[in-house]
DNA sequence: GCCGTTTTCGGCCCGACTGTTTTCAGTCG
C-alpha cells in the first residue's frame, strides 16, 4: 500500500483531511499535515531511519505518528486510517473543495442532512433545507449554490504564462490610480508557481476605500465576492478569482512578504521571529516584550523593503521564488542561497522546430529570430520520422536539413552559429527512430517519448534509461510528458532516470512551453546536488515561441538553479567543445 | 498530535471578511 516516504506523506495528508471532516482539532489535523511535509523533505531512506529507530527524531514526528507510520511499512497497512476512512462516506472529501466550506460546516451538513455528496448538497439548496440549519442562513445557502454552480463548470485554474498576463494588465491600470503608492503583484504569481488559482495584488495607499472602490467596479468584474476596507475579492471575466490588500506605506513591506507566501514559508518565518523574541504579522515585526528594542526604530518603518525584514531575522534576502519552504531559510540563514540564474545568462536555446517538421517558420526564419535574441548559437531539432502527426522527417530529409545548416554557417550570412540537431522519438522498446549511422551525423540529439504513454512505471523507466545510454543521445526532452491542466505526468521512476542521466553524462531538458516545464521545479534542486546539468528549451514551433524561454527561467529559478548548473549559459566555444567530446 | 533551557501541560502564525447572532465561529490565505 505504501512503499516509499511520498505514499507515506501522502496517506498522512489524507488522514488530516479526515479528521477535518470529524470536526477534530485544527491543531491535530496540522500536525498531521506537519508530519507530511516534514517525511517529504526527508533526505534520507525511510526504511533506514526506521530501523535506527530514528522517526522520531524527526521534527514534527512525535511518538503517535512515527508508531503509525512503522506499522504502515512494516505491515503495509494502518487499521487506524482504514478505520477513519470506512467511517465517512467518500464523497465528503469533495465538499471540501467547495469555497466556503470547511470541516466544520460539511460535518454539520452529513450529521443533520444526510448530506455525502456534491449531488446531495445541490439537491438540499435547491430544496432549501440548508437555511434552516443553526448557524446557516439564507445567505450561507446562497453562496453554497454559487460556489457548487462554478466548482462544477471548472476547476478554473490558469497557465502561470496566462495568468501573468491578466495580472500584468491590471497592474498596469492600478499603478496609475494618484491614490496608490505602490503595487505589486503577489502570492503564488510572484513565486512563479506554473498554475495560478488566483491572482494576488498589493497596494499601499493611504486612501484604501477608493482603491478598493475601484477595484470593484472595474469592466473586467464578473462579480464581487468580498468587499472590505482594506481587503477585497472579485471573479474576473476570465474565470479567476482576484484579490486585492491594501496597507499603509510603513506596513507594506511586511505585507509584501506575507502576501507574497507560501504558506509553509510565512509559518516558517513568523516560528523565526518568535524564538527571537518578536511577533511578525502582515503589518509588522514587534518585539513580544515591551520591554525589549524594537528592530527597527518607528522613524525607519516607512524604508522596510523585503531585504531588510529578511535581514533582521538574521537571513539574507530570499527571492520570491525560493519561498516554498522547502529548505530555503535554512540556506538564507547560513549564506548559502544560490545566485539564481537570470535570463540575461542564456546564450542559445536547443529544441527549436520548423516547418521542415511541424514549426510554422521556416528554419532560416527561427535563426534570424534567435539572433535577435542577442543568442550566440540556436539548435534546431526537427521531428523524428516516428511523429508522423508532426511531420516527422525521414533519413533523407533529415540529412538535407543538416547540410543546409552547414550552408548557413559556411555563408557567415548570421552572427549566430546553427547547431544540427534533432528531436528523435524514443521507440517504444527503447531504441531511438534513427540508427547511430544517421545520428552521427548531427551535433545533438534530443530524446523524447511522443507515444506510448500507458506504458507501466518499469516499462517506461527501462525505456528512457535505455535511451540515456544511447551514445549519440545528448538531452533528455520533456522527461514526463505532462501537460499542465490536461494530461498527467506517464508513470516514470525519477530519480533512476536522473541517476542514469548523470552517469551518462547527458544534459536533462527544463522544457520551457508554458504547459509543460517539465522537468517539474520540484526535483531540479536535489538532482543538481548530485551533479545533474539542464538545458532549458523553448520547445519553440515558432519565432513568438521563444520567449518561453522565461517561462523556464522561471522554473530553474524555482529549483533553485544557478548559471553553473545550466549548460546554455555556456558560450559557443564551449558548447563546441562539449557537443565534440 | 507535537513540542519544550519559562518542559509533561498548555500552547500551537495571525488577521480580514462573512454571516449569523448580538459577541463570535467558520473559512480563507
Amino acid at each position: 500500500m505504501a512503499d516509499n516516504k511520498h505514499d507515506v506523506a501522502k496517506l498522512l495528508d489524507e488522514i488530516g483531511v479526515l479528521l477535518e471532516l470529524k470536526g477534530e482539532n485544527a491543531f491535530k489535523i496540522r500536525a498531521y499535515h506537519n508530519a507530511a511535509r516534514a517525511l517529504e523533505n526527508l533526505e534520507e531512506d525511510i526504511d533506514i531511519v526506521i530501523k535506527e529507530e530514528r522517526l522520531k527524531e524527526v521534527p514534527g514526528i512525535g511518538d503517535s505518528i512515527a508508531e503509525k507510520i512503522t506499522i504502515l511499512i512494516s505491515t503495509g497497512h494502518l487499521p487506524y486510517y482504514e478505520e477513519l476512512k470506512h467511517s465517512m462516506p467518500e464523497g465528503l472529501f469533495e465538499l471540501l473543495k467547495i469555497p466556503g466550506l470547511g470541516g466544520k460546516k460539511i460535518k454539520a451538513l452529513y450529521e443533520e442532512l444526510g448530506i455525502k455528496s456534491v449531488d446531495d448538497l445541490f439537491n438540499a439548496c435547491r430544496k432549501g433545507e440548508i437555511e434552516k440549519l443553526p448557524h446557516f442562513g439564507k445567505k450561507t445557502q446562497d453562496n453554497i449554490l454559487n460556489s457548487l454552480k462554478r466548482y462544477q463548470d471548472s476547476g478554473r485554474r490558469l497557465l502561470w504564462w496566462e495568468a501573468s498576463r491578466i495580472a500584468h494588465e491590471i497592474l498596469q491600470e492600478l499603478v496609475q490610480l494618484k491614490e496608490v503608492i505602490h503595487a505589486e503583484i503577489a502570492g503564488s504569481l510572484r513565486r512563479k508557481l506554473e498554475t495560478i488559482g488566483d491572482l494576488d495584488f498589493l497596494v499601499a495607499s493611504s486612501k484604501p476605500d477608493l482603491v478598493m472602490e475601484w477595484f470593484t467596479k472595474q469592466p473586467w468584474v464578473e462579480k464581487v465576492l468580498a468587499h472590505g476596507k482594506t481587503k477585497s475579492s472579485v471573479r474576473l471575466k476570465q474565470g479567476i478569482q482576484a484579490d486585492l490588500r491594501v496597507v499603509s506605506s510603513k506596513q507594506y513591506g511586511f505585507a509584501l512578504v506575507y502576501f507574497t507566501g507560501s504558506k509553509e514559508h510565512n509559518i516558517q518565518l513568523r516560528h523565526r521571529a518568535n524564538e527571537r523574541g518578536f511577533s511578525l504579522s502582515e503589518y509588522d515585526l514587534e518585539a513580544i516584550d515591551p520591554t525589549q528594542s524594537a528592530l527597527f526604530s518607528k522613524s525607519s518603518k516607512s524604508q522596510i523593503n523585503e531585504e531588510n525584514l529578511y535581514n533582521a531575522l538574521g537571513l539574507s534576502y530570499i527571492p520570491p521564488e525560493l519561498r516554498e519552504g522547502m529548505g530555503e531559510i535554512e540556506a538564507a540563514e547560513k549564506g548559502k542561497l544560490p545566485h539564481l540564474v537570470e535570463e540575461k545568462d542564456i546564450r542559445g536555446v536547443f529544441h527549436c522546430h520548423s516547418t521542415d517538421s511541424d514549426g510554422h517558420n521556416t528554419l532560416e526564419e527561427m535563426v534570424a529570430a534567435a539572433q535577435g535574441w542577442g543568442w550566440e548559437y540556436i539548435g534546431i531539432a526537427d521531428h523524428s520520422k516516428s511523429s508522423y502527426q508532426a511531420n516527422g522527417m525521414q533519413e533523407n530529409r533529415l540529412l538535407e536539413q543538416i547540410e543546409r545548416i552547414h550552408k548557413i554557417n559556411r555563408s557567415g550570412k548570421y552572427q549566430i552559429h546553427v547547431f544540427a540537431g534533432l528531436e528523435c522519438d524514443i521507440l517504444t522498446n527503447g531504441e531511438l527512430d534513427f540508427s547511430n549511422d544517421v545520428l552521427k551525423e548531427l551535433d545533438y540529439v534530443v530524446v523524447s517519448v511522443h507515444r506510448a504513454f500507458k506504458q507501466d512505471e518499469q516499462t517506461m523507466t527501462a525505456r528512457i534509461i535505455k535511451a540515456i545510454e544511447n551514445p549519440y543521445t545528448t538531452i533528455v526532452g520533456h522527461l514526463t510528458g505532462r501537460l499542465l491542466l490536461r494530461r498527467e505526468p506517464y508513470a516514470l521512476n525519477l530519480p533512476k532516470v536522473i541517476d542514469a542521466c548523470i552517469a551518462n553524462h547527458k544534459l536533462m531538458e527544463l522544457n520551457a512551453q508554458p504547459l509543460r516545464l517539465d522537468m517539474d521545479w520540484r526535483y531540479w534542486h536535489k538532482a543538481i546536488d548530485k551533479g545533474l546539468m539542464c538545458c532549458i528549451n523553448p520547445d519553440a514551433h515558432s519565432i513568438n515561441d521563444l520567449q518561453y524561454v522565461r517561462a523556464g527561467i522561471n522554473v530553474a529559478r524555482k529549483g533553485w538553479l544557478a548559471k553553473e548548473n545550466i549548460f546554455n549559459t555556456l558560450p559557443l566555444k564551449k558548447v563546441q567543445a562539449y557537443l565534440l567530446s
